[in-house]
DNA sequence: GGCCAGGACACCA
DNA sequence: TGGTGTCATGGC
């Protein structure tokens, strides 16, 4: 099995290359997107993003001393602003109250310190939080999400109704440990999924194709 | 003009 | 534990 996920990744990275992910400067910047990405399109999380910067709001102290009112005008492209304006006050008051806005001795804990923390906030599922994990705190999650899962259940290596936990689990037993192959790959199948695994699969131009047994 | 994006939560059985 | 409804914008 381990040799057919490698195999797999470097199908993909032959194919596409370095994906240079998180595409964020700060890692509070990785933090936001992880959460305004949440269901929309990283197309519409920029637009969000952007009127942030603008703002000089991305950073912890500046959510924080912003009124929730505002951060919806603000983030109001990413879709789901009601939600999300709430998500990242949560982060930040979480933020506040435990490290008091030292987010680099947050994110330097042990990584399942860090994602069960991560996890106990308000708006912070288990793919937000190890994208943080994996993307900000630069430790070995992997992060799996519905390409992923619809992928892989095509391909036939995994079950079609497979839990996060079990397919994340999936991934880290059969890879070696290794943060930058956590990075790449999650990456890669972000990109696969979208030029070619969307509800209507390009099978035929499908660049793991010989290892999959087709949509079903 | 419909479909759907790099999910998470509330509520229900 | 698991299934379903809800949240919302903008690109294609």
């Amino acid at each position: 099995m381990r040799k057919n996920l490698l195999e797999i990744y470097n199908i993909l990275f032959k194919k596409f290359g370095e994906q240079h992910w998180w595409p964020a400067e700060t890692e509070f910047e990785v933090i936001v997107g992880a959460i305004l990405t949440q269901a929309a399109a990283w197309k519409n999380v920029e637009l969000a993003i952007e009127n942030l910067r603008v703002e000089n709001l991305l950073n912890p102290e500046g959510i924080y001393k912003t009124k929730e009112s505002k951060l919806k005008k603000l983030i109001r492209p990413a879709g789901y602003f009601n939600a999300k304006a709430r998500k990242l006050k949560e982060f930040v008051n979480f933020l506040f109250e435990n490290y008091d806005g030292n987010l680099k001795l947050m994110l330097n804990q042990p990584h399942e310190k860090l994602r069960n923390e991560l996890l106990s906030i308000w708006g912070i599922g288990p793919e937000t939080a190890d994208s943080i994990v994996l993307y900000a705190a630069n430790k070995p999650s992997f992060v799996v999400d519905a390409y992923t899962k619809r992928i892989f259940s095509r391909i036939g290596l995994v079950d079609d109704d497979i839990n996060y936990e079990d397919l994340k689990k999936f991934f880290e037993e059969n890879l070696p440990r290794n943060v930058r192959l956590y990075n790449e790959f999650h990456a890669l199948l972000v990109r696969l999924g979208k030029e070619y695994c969307k509800t209507k699969p390009l099978c035929d131009e499908c660049p793991v194709k010989e290892v999959c047994e087709g949509p079903n």
